[in-house]
DNA sequence: GTGCAACTGTCAAAAAATTAACAATTGAGG
DNA sequence: CCTCAATTGTTAATTTTTTGACAGTTGCAC
């Protein structure tokens, strides 16, 4: 049973998370109860490239930037994560370093819950299998990934990536779909130039697909983007 | 203890694979004898891409192709498993259809780990642990998969690929080391064709690097080939 | 409300990859 | 040993992407 005064609440974000929402009301709770909030200012780094493993993190409010950086300065950016989500299991789970930057980009907060816990959780084969589904989850939008880069048109791999951005953010707030990613960024996460992603989203407003905006890209129609 | 008349016995290459290695003597035996012997002709398919998922496989004898085709009849081989490698764990986990096809490219021979069994041994915590593991090392294999495409150059991810191909090969048979595979089907795990390849590859032979062969690229300096 | 840094639009030249075509080589099977 | 299908080598034309450069736009901070 969690304390009376729990250290940690369930916000929106977290409980309409469709991995969180399938865990056990008993692990969502084990999770919550021992989990410690930190607050991070915008460009603040949650853990670094190479680190040594520092806990389990579930993001309540803000954005994440995964991404990994190169030694002549190129950047890729993996995937901007909104709240709701839950990541850095990988290195709890093989004790191996980081292998992304996590920053933040605007004022957000984190649920740390610190390795030792993490392992004391991983006993309980419930926790165990979710952990395993949430990893499966990973694998699959891994799996997508590479084969769009092998087999895709970059159209395509344009139309996709926003699709699946979408599905990033967890809650949904404005009224008009749009995944709030600069063309920069967004070239980052298809390893293009932004001059041919400004071509690519330009050909996709003449379908009427998209409708871009500043630092916003608005989907006009999921189903267009669907057929592609 | 096993029974005198172990339906699988531990193969060479299967003790020789990282991951098996890392399981308890408990949870090695478990797997194995509760494992049927499959053998499949060459072509044979062990599964087939959306398929309902039936097994956890280990791989005894054989290559494995592991591919995903498109309708206009494009294939990305995503990676060529030899004998030694488990595979199948993600859609018996979230019970989702399988995102590849599996296919034997000569005479091969699996362990099938039927999906009842494979879901009572994930109750016990060790085993659920272990697999959680293989499941990072994919993560983390797909990770710098993703990372390459997008942040290196062409030169750059042959070279990588091959020594990733290498590692792959559990068992290294020969005296110099080498990758057993066509240009054809190492474009294709690459997605560039086979007249891009060519002309780095010979780059990389100028460089003393590798070295080619019929159907089989030698390596001849693993250090240079790191060098990149 | 204004200034300014960040973001977007666009163009042209250069580099890289694909497509297409065909010759040369390899090795397995009859 | 000889044939033949599969694989590899190579070139040229075409398409795509990158690089570099600069003007126009947006909206936050002062």
């Amino acid at each position: 049973m969690p304390p009376a005064f729990a250290p940690a609440q369930a916000s929106p974000s977290m409980v309409a998370n469709p991995w969180f929402a399938t865990l056990t009301a008993l692990d969502q709770q084990a999770l919550l109860a021992n989990a410690e909030r930190l607050r991070l200012q915008p460009g603040e780094m949650l853990f670094r490239q190479g680190a040594v493993p520092g806990g389990f993190y579930g993001l309540l409010r803000g954005t994440l930037k995964i991404s990994s950086l190169r030694e002549d300065g190129r950047e890729a950016i993996l995937v901007l994560l909104e709240s709701g989500n839950w990541i850095g299991e990988i290195s709890l789970i093989d004790g191996d370093p980081r292998t992304h930057d996590a920053t933040a980009l605007n004022a957000a907060e984190v649920l740390v819950v610190a390795q030792p816990v993490f392992a004391a959780l991983m006993s309980r084969a419930s926790f165990a299998l979710a952990i395993a589904r949430l990893l499966t989850g990973r694998v699959r939008s891994l799996y997508s990934m590479v084969e769009d880069t092998t087999l895709r048109s970059t159209r395509t791999r344009v139309a996709r990536r926003l699709l699946l951005a979408l599905g990033d953010a967890t809650l949904a707030v404005s009224a008009r779909p749009s995944v709030p990613v600069s063309q920069e960024a967004l070239a980052m996460m298809l390893g293009i130039t932004r001059q041919t992603l400004s071509k690519e989203l330009k050909a996709l407003q003449a379908l009427g697909a998209v409708s871009m905006r500043y630092k916003r890209i608005e989907i006009v129609s999921v189903a267009q983007l669907d057929a592609l």
